[in-house]
Parts: C-alpha cells; sequence; structure tokens
DNA sequence: ATGCAAATGAGAATGATTATCGTTCGTGTC
DNA sequence: GACACGAACGATAATCATTCTCATTTGCAT
C-alpha cells in the first residue's frame, strides 16, 4: 500500500476519512488512469478493503465537486472519472476495446471558444469524444 | 393531425405502421427539434394517442439505425433524438434554460479527422457537446 | 377475406445512480 | 488521552432511464 496524502483532502474542505483516502490512492498511484464508480468499487474490494458502494459514489461526486476528479459521460451510460490535472484534454474512445487516449488540440479549442462567442454563450464546459476502432495498431485491449 | 409519410419508412425497410408513423410526424411537423424518449410519449399521450412508452423507445432506436434520427447524448442521462436532414452539426446547450443551438465548424472536423488518424483509428463518430449559459440574449426558455 | 410473422402495449426486469437510516469514525475540546 | 457531536459510512431500499417478456393485435401478402 501506497502513502497516503491527507494533505490533498484537507485542502480540497473534505474531511481526510479511509475510504476516501482510499479513493485518492487508488486514481494517483493506481494501474487505470479511467475508472467508473463500479471499477473503483471492485479494485477496493479485490485490495481486501471493505467500503459501500453507495461510498464509491458519494466520494466520486465530492472529489469533482472538489475538483480532484473530472468526470466524463462517454458513451454505455455509465460516468468515468479521472485525476484533474490541470490540463485540459478531450478523448478518443475505441469502441472494440474501450482503449481511451487523451488529446489536445489549440486550434479546436479556439474555434470553441469563438462559436460560442459569436452565440452570447459564456462556456461552462465542454465535452469531445471520438469513437472509432483502433483496430489497426493495438486493439489487444479487451473490454 | 398532418398527412402521413409511409414511404420514408417503405424506404428504410420498416413496415409502415400506426406508432411508426405518429412519431416520424412529431418529428417532422412537431414543435421541438429535439426530444427525448419521454417527450415523445408525453406529447403522444397527450394528443390522445395510446402508444406504449416501450413503444417509442423500440421506435426511436429502430429509427436511429435507419438513419432517420440521430442520437445524442446530453448531460442529465438521457439520450435525445432529432431529425437526421443530412447535415452533421454539434451542440451548443444552455445549462439554465435547456435551451440548444447546433452549429458546424469546419475546421474543427478537419482537426478531429487529423487526430484519429494520427492515432490509427477510423472514427464511427464523435459527438461535441459545449454546456454554458445563454443568459445574457435569449434566457426565458424555461426548463 | 385469411393467416402469419412482425409489431405493439403493459408491466416486469435491469443497470446505474441516489436517498434513507441506524451505526461508526474523525476531530476539536478538556 | 478520553469525550462528544456532527460528519461520514455501509447496507439496503428507492429512483430513473431503458430494455426485456409475453400475450394480444396489426400490417400486409395471398
Amino acid at each position: 500500500m501506497n502513502e497516503l496524502e491527507p494533505e490533498h483532502l484537507k485542502s480540497a474542505g473534505l474531511k481526510s476519512t479511509l475510504p476516501r483516502l482510499k479513493v485518492l490512492d487508488l486514481f494517483k498511484n493506481g494501474q487505470e488512469r479511467h475508472m467508473s464508480a463500479e471499477n473503483v468499487y471492485q479494485l477496493l474490494r479485490d485490495s481486501g478493503d471493505n467500503v459501500g458502494l453507495a461510498t464509491v459514489y458519494r466520494v466520486l461526486t465530492q472529489f469533482e465537486q472538489a475538483g480532484l476528479l473530472v468526470r466524463h459521460n462517454f458513451e454505455g451510460g455509465k460516468s468515468v472519472f479521472e485525476l484533474n490535472e490541470g490540463t485540459h484534454h478531450d478523448h478518443i474512445v475505441c469502441m472494440q476495446c474501450g482503449h481511451v487516449e487523451e488529446f489536445y488540440d489549440s486550434a479546436i479549442e479556439s474555434r470553441q471558444k469563438k462559436i460560442a462567442a459569436d452565440r452570447g454563450f459564456t462556456i461552462h464546459d465542454h465535452s469531445l469524444h471520438i469513437y472509432g476502432d483502433c483496430t489497426k495498431t493495438k486493439c489487444p485491449h479487451r473490454r
């Protein structure tokens, strides 16, 4: 088990509880960068921790509101979270294997700003997801 | 009640049944361009038609597969459909009032193609949603 | 007009997420 | 370091959108 980091929680205005530390540790030191509530729940269970699924959902939502995590609504109905490292990026998702890659394109970003401005919108957020097949090169990632 | 158009269904390989004609009519001649299954169900109910919610879901999915409608997964968990008029476009959604505007930006489209190609992906689909406030100009549209 | 497969409607079932509630834990105070 | 109190937890029930099941009805070719 890696060392835990209560400072991150405190600075986010959250009490430093065991389930919260476990979840945060999973995102900071775990294998997967993108995880659903169910993923997190299973991983904690597998490592012998007795956490409730409801708590996982609560904690993920709190972390999102605190800015520690970012939530993505990919196709398939379930929310996926990743660590918020400040650097905004969008996602390209393989529909065969579920593999996710990240990208950032400043041209796209600035076009979006212009589009919103032209229409009198103040942007809160945006999501760009490209769905496709990565078959050619690296699709042994099974879903 | 407007005249119905069985040709559209036939040419899509679908039997021309009453519920299907009603749903298609709603999208072609109704007030709202973007509708969820629940919206469609309620509107048909309100106009005195006895359709089942399950049928609405089935028909919307069939229409999507037939290319008559396009499905969007905005934030909020429910799928929204609109008539497929061949012209691809993305959406900017007001988070205060739910108002939706459409846009198309060829620069963004071509950047997306390039990004996917660079990573060895074959694009199936993509979704770009900008979420913001349209407060300044036209936010009397209530949710 | 007749028949049969396809489509429908009502309601049960499912999957993800949220709410409820009695119990436990974290933290400031003595 | 023990106490107290409210916040957080875990189990489970409830909710919401969507899909499935199945008996009944309907579209359409004969």
